[in-house]
DNA sequence: ATTAGTGGGTTCTATTTTGGAACCAACTAG
DNA sequence: CTAGTTGGTTCCAAAATAGAACCCACTAAT
């Protein structure tokens, strides 16, 4: 993973490293905030918007690269006017991984100033989880030292 | 989840959602390629700079940003004249799920156009990883059905 | 003893992105 | 016919980023 030439930002989507094609979509300040509110089940745009306190410029923008990236779709859930709500794809849904890991890096990496804050639980038991990555093909923990990344040259 | 004042980006580090805090720190474009760096060793400003193809002013700034969030610690490793390095704190490297998620993610979601990609895999057996999120506490694995978000109330 | 190179930055201006607010089109309800 | 709702767009000011040059304290080569 050395490359020859420095990443330009605008040519991060087709970047051989998934870590630059991923932030491609959602590197920014607002997008993973954006897909929160998904999550949580928000769909309308003025909702989001106020909500996040995004402005309204900037959210259609996000809207519309998320609907590109194939992370969102754009439903018409109302004719005469017609109204437009948003969802998660199937790919959209699969970034749960990135944001559980996301709260669960932040909870204890920069904790709130009040003990007020958000945390995850089981939906059946209300207990707190305790998020770990493990190799679904062997079932040992993956971390820093079990995994390593491999360049796989095409053409 | 619901709050009534809408967020202020410069607000988002004490923010009770830990999405907010966390983006907080690693919500911009470049940070998470410098992470992805230190994990693959790279310590050197120089180095970073030419391989991210950022200006020095961003990076510097970057740098300084992970320092003050415990992500990065820099250390002298050369008096006369004096020279730093980065290296991760265990902060730091508490970001690896996030960063394996992410790259899990990207590699379906956002395919190279090339088939030259870079993957995971197991460091002792060579053979791919696919990551997973499991409850330590179960050993059940982790889905926007088995989990939710509470907030806890403090103060 | 000069000259070139290195490492870790800072400073400068130009371009791009974001914020904040107002506006708009197409309808509905009163 | 007026006000309200929804999903935006347009405008201008403020902030962040890019790109390039410069700087300082050294070291190594000529």
């Amino acid at each position: 993973m050395v490359y020859d030439e420095p990443m330009k930002w605008n040519e991060l989507g087709t970047d051989p490293c998934p870590v630059a094609r991923g932030l491609s979509v959602i590197g920014d300040r607002w997008t993973m905030l954006v897909v929160r509110e998904c999550f949580f089940g928000i769909r309308r745009f003025d909702q989001m918007q106020e909500r996040l306190g995004i402005t309204r410029h900037v959210l259609a923008d996000r809207l519309r690269t998320l609907e590109d990236a194939g992370v969102l779709r754009r439903e018409v859930y109302q004719e005469r006017p017609v109204r437009y709500e948003y969802r998660l794809t199937e790919r959209g849904k699969a970034l749960h991984p990135v944001l559980v890991s996301l709260i669960t890096w932040a909870n204890d990496a920069v904790p709130p100033p009040e003990q007020s804050s958000v945390t995850l639980v089981s939906r059946s038991t209300g207990t707190p989880v305790d998020p770990v990555l493990i190799d679904a093909n062997t079932g040992t923990p993956i971390t820093p030292h079990t995994i390593t990344a491999q360049r796989n040259e095409g053409a």
